[in-house]
DNA sequence: GCTGCATGATGAA
DNA sequence: TCATCCTGCAGCA
């Protein structure tokens, strides 16, 4: 579910349950059980998300660093919540919300000092495009030191922060470039090409609540299936929206892409 | 019921 | 490049 988007929603659903309240929090599978009970009771000041990344500031406690990983979840209840699962890492409730974390990359407290070695080592976020340093030169300044191929820089953290493995092939196809294409020899324009178009999808992403890059929402009733939502991932040899011709898939950066041969040509 | 895969990232080799 | 972390679920029998 995590790319950039899902991560901003959870960062303002999160502030909206608990921001400025006292917040209960338990580890019923055990492996944060010391950092619970340092946050237990502690009063949730802001919320911050940085690429993937989500940050819980508390009265009087250190921060709470959480990034989902492939398979992190979080799950929120607003009246009713069921059991967590033995398996659920964090619990954060009050009287009327609870959040169940399970399957982080990483959960754990951590000294302000130890976020801004985290900021330091993250590109810019679109979805924070306008603050310090995230902005389509420091972009293009990134993408300008590397030799590895655009699709490679697009899946790096530190080149463009929030990106993953569905945008990654959407912003190729619709910029129309390889993904074999290296970086840093790509014309200028193209590179604000790409910046815009992934501040504009992400916020499409925030809007509706998932990864949409075809023009039109499709029917309320097709949209369980993510590939009608897409121009080209996961959509192997099926026909290009655009020509017909054939999606491609390869490896590429140890996952996975789609493109289509024609219409993303050198 | 079981298998293998997934929108991620790291550390060892 | 590969194994590993660790969870949920689609797809299959």
């Amino acid at each position: 579910m995590p790319e950039g988007h899902a991560i901003h929603l959870y960062a303002s659903e999160h502030r909206k349950l608990f921001e400025q309240q006292s917040v209960t929090a338990t580890s019923p599978q055990g492996r944060f059980a010391a950092g619970a009970a340092r946050i237990n009771g502690r009063t949730l000041l802001a919320v911050d998300s940085h690429g993937k990344h989500l940050f819980y500031r508390w009265r009087r406690a250190e921060t709470l660093h959480v990034h989902l990983g492939l398979y992190g979840k979080f799950r929120s209840f607003r009246s009713y919540a069921p059991a967590p699962t033995p398996a659920t890492r964090l619990v954060l409730s009050t009287d009327t919300a609870e959040v169940h974390l399970a399957g982080p990359t990483v959960c754990e407290l951590i000294e302000p000092s130890a976020e801004d070695r985290i900021r330091a080592r993250l590109g810019p976020d679109p979805l924070q495009a306008g603050s310090a340093g995230s902005d389509a030169a420091t972009f293009a300044a990134n993408l300008r030191r590397r030799r590895i191929p655009i699709g490679a820089a697009l899946l790096d953290q530190a080149v463009i922060a929030g990106l993953g493995n569905i945008y990654r092939a959407e912003i190729l196809f619709l910029t129309g470039l390889d993904p074999q294409i290296p970086a840093n020899e790509i014309d200028q324009d193209k590179v604000a090409e790409i910046w815009d178009l992934s501040v504009k999808l992400l916020r499409r992403g925030v809007r509706h609540r998932a990864i949409v890059t075809v023009k039109r929402m499709p029917p309320r009733a097709s949209r369980r299936d993510r590939r009608k939502l897409v121009h080209v991932y996961q959509r192997d040899r099926l026909p290009c929206r655009r020509c017909g011709g054939q999606i491609m898939a390869t490896e590429l950066a140890g996952r996975r892409i789609w493109w289509c041969p024609a219409c993303q040509a050198r």
